[in-house]
DNA sequence: GCCTATTTTGACAACGTTGTCACAAGAGCA
DNA sequence: TGCTCTTGTGACAACGTTGTCAAAATAGGC
């Protein structure tokens, strides 16, 4: 690798004149400056960060530890987020999968002190209270789709309780009053949540919520679930009475109904309407008809974390604010109006 | 951050005992040994990987590159098998999406050299030829999921006409014989491959391929191709003479095939069997009936990248093996017997 | 031409680490 | 006691960069 001093010696001038036209600095002479950039070109000089690290400067280098959304279909789009604000100022992001093994974890983090990252992103896949950090790491993480309960670091979070309430407006507000629900995970803060949205949009339009129509699109324990969309709507579309739009707790209970009105002969959305929630493309753009669903801001929260980290690095301790991204209605094909 | 010399200063020996012991040398008295790791411990010292890197160590950090795929559902994969790999020896990936624009890619190249990554896994999300590198990598790139013309380095391909083979076989074997295919973008490589895998695979059944039957799933140029495997999926299905049973492209137009047998009142599989490509298992395993269909093995794609490039790093040219992983037929449930 | 002000340049140290080499302490032997 | 041979330890340099400070070169004013 070409260095400082290489070029200093075909150039005929120090070290440190070319370090000053490598960092633009202006105190330097044109006709200097255009010889030695030659030099620099044709020699293809790259700064060594490493070495430029060690002089004390910031590290160019972000962390993103997860344990499990980098690799998750649902939520690439964190790092395709960070990865977009970083890139303006030529910024990296080193990415940790603990897959929630915590020993692991401790050792990405060790991982991330011997790189001497500039800050840390925490992702995780569930909006849930989370108990994270890292001593080392005070003062620069950023929490993406999770909050802790102690930590007092900001948090990035998507606004569940407007996204139920949206799935919910959207079918009441075209005549849908009988609406089954299949839910995710009760464990997760987000299931809570858009239910609570849901209701509270029933509410305001006026009608009451049938509970015995909340059923279940997962069972079993966090990590270990059983999906039961299939059978549950299967269930809830053979009673007489028999609901006229499901909302669903993600994509992927949206195309098990799909497939369970497949099975009844029922077609989408002439005899049931579908509503979603992620907007995970590969299912919605897909689907025939293509899914109405509310989009998961993955891309935008790890946008603002990068954001958010750059402001907050190093900000003194006891300011958390707890950030709620909206999550937009995608209006596509699978719900019909019934006025 | 705690460094060598605060140690030393505390344990009252000199900088470089700590770094012995850092290091695991052996040349050190138990007693000095013991006292200094205590030291270690309390401060919590961390190894600051940039100057080891600058006294001329290797780096533990590598580069992976992609048009897309590290942010794609079908591929996350391949950075999974990458770090799982990596993780075994505590290195680490630097993650870059180029999204297939040049200027950018050269950028990351330059940000790899700063980085000084000890090598660079370049994936793209076809497996299509591809005229690829940096000067600076020139002996320690790694090719997957894709190949390249003119440079000679081991590349890693997923061997599409195996694939091929084994989703018409499967199907033969059951005494399907008019089979339809929805195929992918004639541009990409796996898509000619695939069709002659199964075309193989007829032949050695002793069948001839109804060519009639093979149809566009995808039409448009790459990268802005427009989805049609629903509409053709109709057509074909309303003939009169229509297939048992039909081989998609990928996941994606499988569930397209899906919706467009449940808009036609079809059952699958008992009018019509359906098999995939990819085993993307948002699709696969959500569908009902659950999705028979060929993985491609980007986890093992990515694992293998890393111990090849761990081999061939320095390697002379001149050698450059391409490298077929298999594809695995995961059997569900959406084919039909019909003997 | 001389003096001062400004611009341009370079010598040197430091960042945290490890390789080289040499010195110090202790062991073994005559 | 004096000698060599281990074993354990530390001083120093070097990696590539940039901040500090001073020196050199140039310009400006008389």
């Amino acid at each position: 690798m070409v260095t400082l001093r290489e070029v200093a010696e075909r150039a005929g001038v120090s070290i440190k004149t070319v370090s000053r036209i490598v960092n633009g600095e202006t105190a330097v002479n044109a006709k200097t400056r255009d010889s030695v950039q030659a030099h620099l070109n044709s020699l293809n000089y790259v700064p060594n960060h490493a070495a430029r690290l060690m002089r004390g400067g910031q590290s160019s280098v972000y962390g993103l530890m997860t344990d499990a959304v980098a690799t998750t279909p649902y939520s690439v789009d964190i790092v395709r987020g960070a990865q977009a604000a970083l890139k303006e100022q030529n910024q990296t992001l080193l990415i940790a999968n603990s897959n929630g093994d915590p020993e692991q974890e401790s050792e990405f983090w060790r991982m991330f002190q011997a790189q001497r990252v500039s800050g840390v992103i925490y992702a995780s896949v569930y909006h849930r209270s989370q108990d994270v950090g890292h001593p080392a790491f005070k003062n620069s993480i950023i929490l993406a789709n999770c909050f802790a309960s102690k930590s007092d670091r900001p948090s990035l979070v998507p606004d569940d309780e407007g996204g139920g309430y949206a799935q919910a407006e959207y079918l009441l507000k075209r005549g849908h009053c009988r609406i089954g629900l299949l839910t995710l995970n009760p464990q997760i803060e987000a299931t809570r949540l858009r239910g609570l949205g849901i209701r509270n949009a029933f509410r305001d339009a006026g009608f009451s919520f049938d509970e015995s129509l909340d059923q279940k699109g997962v069972v079993g324990a966090l990590h270990f679930e059983k999906k039961v969309a299939f059978e549950s709507a299967i269930k809830m579309l053979q009673q007489k009475n028999r609901p006229t739009a499901i909302i669903c707790g993600n994509d992927e209970v949206a195309l098990q109904v799909y497939s369970a009105a497949a099975h009844l002969d029922l077609h989408v959305p002439q005899d049931l309407s579908i509503m979603g929630f992620d907007d995970l493309k590969v299912i919605s753009e897909n689907l025939r008809p293509t899914l109405s669903t509310v989009a998961l801001p993955y891309f935008e929260i790890g946008r603002r974390a990068v954001e958010l980290m750059r402001e907050s690095i190093n900000q003194a301790d006891g300011w958390s604010p707890k950030i709620l991204v909206p999550c937009p209605l995608v209006e596509r094909n699978s719900c019909r109006s019934l006025i």
